[in-house]
DNA sequence: CTTGACATTCCCCTTGGTGGAAGCCCCATC
DNA sequence: GATGGGGCTTCCACCAAGGGGAATGTCAAG
């Protein structure tokens, strides 16, 4: 399998999968007579890990750490268990942040009342220098 | 002022202001015989207005957006408006996207017992290929 | 006059890729 | 056998929003 078909197979670009070999999340395959990449179903399944593990919002490098115990059969779960805590965790500062802006910006937005005239408590607030 | 006082009564880093600078958010200050920016207090103005902005998830490139307008008297604040809305439609998507991979989450953990044993239902999870 | 704190510019590093250029490879068609 | 098109290769540059640190310059105090 090429690059291509395992990109097409997998829903990565071709171009994030050399990535991932590049950043050390997957071995470089074999090489073809013509110097192409050769891929096999194993591979297919690295790749399918790590898609889902970052579209849980895992940084490539705990991505590495998770394929390690993922393939490592005397791990414990604990240790699986705490990364996954420590993303959400994570998750959830990142959350409340954006929460943060949305509450202001929710009330900087209604008190704007969004015509040609060009008083607007939005931009006094910038200014104003103490927001929410 | 040099640019270590402006940057302690602003409470941001004097290379951020520098990086300001060149990204065109501030004019280039006057300097000083030895070559040290020199600010005043219309300075210390407009960086706190890029700060509350960029506070409220404003990129930098709308920043620049916003601070032409509140500079512009004869600005409609419909424009304003418009900035601050679209802000607040992408914080509330990038909200659902995170709240999404946090349910996700807690599930695979409330599932794992996270203790010494190998087995583990995130790392099944992640290799399945098909979660949340 | 020297020391220490502050300033300057410069370039590299981060994260997670994406875009593009220049150059092979492979297969099909003429 | 030549040619064309698509796929593949490497390499380099770019994005946001700065941060780290080196080499060098300046200023005020002792």
């Amino acid at each position: 399998m090429n690059i291509g078909e395992i990109a097409e197979r997998i829903g990565l670009p071709a171009k994030t999968i050399r990535y991932y070999e590049g950043m050390g999340l997957i071995d470089p395959p074999r090489r073809s007579g013509g110097n192409y990449r050769v891929y096999g179903e194993r591979d297919l399944e690295t790749l399918r890990f790590i898609q889902q593990a970052r579209q849980l919002g895992f940084p490539i490098k705990e991505v590495a750490g998770l394929l390690q115990l993922w393939r490592d059969h005397g791990r414990s779960s604990a240790d699986v268990h705490r990364l996954a805590v420590e993303r959400m965790r994570q998750i959830d500062l990142k959350i409340a942040e954006l929460q943060r802006m949305r509450r202001t910006l929710e009330t900087l937005v209604e008190r704007c009342h969004g015509d040609e005239r060009p008083d607007c408590p939005i931009l006094d607030e910038l200014a104003g220098g103490n927001i929410g």
